[in-house]
RNA sequence: GGGGAGGUACCCAAGUGGCCAAAGGGGGCAGACUGUAAAUCUGCUGGCGAACGCCUUCGGGGGUUCAAAUCCUCCCCUCCCCA
């Protein structure tokens, strides 16, 4: 094996560095580097992922950008479907412990995982594995004598234990468990280098006692920072709907985009895109609308190519800042007897339930009296108000377009 | 094992017999203003109903009462102090 495989050890760094937010130890890795080189081995790169979530947000793909970087550096990278661990959850005050899911269930959320970590990774050249491999083998000795490995006062230095002990807030014992089952995972890896987000700070750290306890060599933790979500305050994250899903149609990655505050748009920038700081200077100088559609643009296409990216823009100019009605609208189509009309019409509110804009009829209600509603381009203001059979442009508040087409049977 | 404090709607939190579908805040949604930005202002925020109203909800089950989130009882869960 030749040096040649791998870059030069310096060149690694400035890239693996980019977009960072900690490396421990950064010594470490060099070493490990120039091992790697001069032997021709790749290093062993480690992301755990839950296998309970398997729509990957823009969130998610900060850390695979990163993996990313490892794979085209020439490293074996490893996503770990933490199938086991998710019985626990990665603790955060108020996760139960979660029903097993069944073998079904893990391989349909791990083909959904494959299909959409590959707009990141090439997944050629990606192992896969699944931690119940061997975790679930560990016997109860083995859990014994790996725990034993921590101190109570080390497993409360994490800061969300540590919070909620001094909140006086329950912590399960269980939970204890996550780090180290996740720390296990490195050791049954031999992993050289573990990935996650700042976040993930501890578990990672707990991998590298729990390694150098069995006898190997620490990982390095690698940490990126947490993207802030939609509201520019919390992680983007899918229960707190703050999200942009990477297989979300392109208007609506577009969109969301578009509607993320100016000093937001900068963070998007730095974490989700690779563009040269003399580029982002140059953004920076013109107006924050157009820098933000160029963003917006730019990630629409990384998930949708370049020609969806441009109808998603052309949409949106169209629909949103010159306020006419988008070209293409999804349509619905609904009976009078479906809505309980009567021959030819029926109530507006019961169609807004059919038609899924809203929830419930007291939705409904609240939205036609707070002048959310449009249909056909006329405000309606009567809570009563019907509608005739026959097609309908039906706006609700300023994103959802519908055709409504009501039919007689 | 003993003693104490708690469990209220998406979250925090008030409410300790009727005026409670339940104060207040956060969040969310909608409207105005805009660049679908931020900030700001306004409204809404359990379900059914045009409406009077009805139904479901205050950890769970029983009970007292004309009436219970509020009282009694059993159970489940959490925190603190002591052992």
């Amino acid at each position: 094996m030749s040096s040649a495989h791998f870059a030069d050890v310096d060149e690694q760094l400035r890239i693996i560095r980019r977009g960072t937010a900690e490396i421990v130890v950064e010594a470490e890795l060099r070493q490990k580097l120039e091992r790697s080189r001069t032997t021709g081995t790749p290093l062993l790169v480690k992301l755990g992922l839950d296998p309970t979530a398997p729509d990957l947000h823009l969130g998610h793909t900060v850390v695979l950008r990163k993996m990313r970087d490892f794979q085209d550096l020439g490293h074996q990278i490893v996503v770990i479907i933490g199938d086991f661990t998710g019985l626990i959850g990665d603790p955060t005050g108020r996760s139960e412990t979660r029903k097993p899911l069944t073998w079904d269930e893990i391989r349909a959320n791990a083909e959904t995982y494959r299909a959409q970590l590959g707009k990141v990774l090439d997944m050629a050249r990606v192992r896969v594995e699944f931690n119940s491999t061997w975790l679930s083998r560990l016997t109860f000795e083995d859990l014994i004598r790996q725990t034993a490995h921590l101190t109570v006062a080390r497993i409360l230095q994490r800061e969300d234990f540590a919070a909620r002990y001094a909140a006086g807030r329950a912590i399960s014992l269980h939970e204890f468990l996550y780090p180290i089952a996740q720390a296990y995972d490195s050791v049954a890896l031999r992993a050289d280098v573990e990935l996650g987000g700042t976040d993930q700070t501890f578990n990672l750290l707990v991998g590298r006692d729990l390694q150098r306890a069995n006898g190997q060599a620490p990982q390095i933790a690698l940490t990126v920072p947490i993207l802030e979500g939609l509201d520019g305050v919390q992680k983007m994250s899918k229960s707190l709907g703050n999200y942009v899903g990477i297989n979300e149609p392109p208007a609506d990655v577009y969109g969301k985009v578009m509607s993320v505050s100016d000093a937001l748009m900068w963070r998007y920038v730095e974490l989700l895109t690779r563009w040269p700081e003399a580029d982002i200077a140059a953004l920076r100088r013109e107006h924050p609308m157009d820098a933000k559609k160029r963003l917006a643009h730019a990630i629409t296409a990384m998930y949708h190519g370049e020609s969806s990216a441009t109808d998603a823009q052309a949409h949106f100019e169209r629909v949103f800042q010159k306020r006419e009605d988008p070209d293409a609208i999804e349509e619905v189509s609904i009976t009078l007897g479906q809505v309980g009309g009567s021959r030819e019409r029926a109530q507006l509110v019961r169609v807004l339930v059919a038609t899924g804009y809203v929830t419930s009829h007291g939705e409904a209600r609240r939205m036609i009296q707070q002048g959310a509603v449009d249909v056909d381009g006329q405000r309606v203001s009567d809570v009563n108000a019907s509608i005739v059979a026959g097609s309908h442009l039906v706006r609700v508040g300023k994103r959802q377009f519908k055709r409504v087409v009501l039919g007689a049977s």
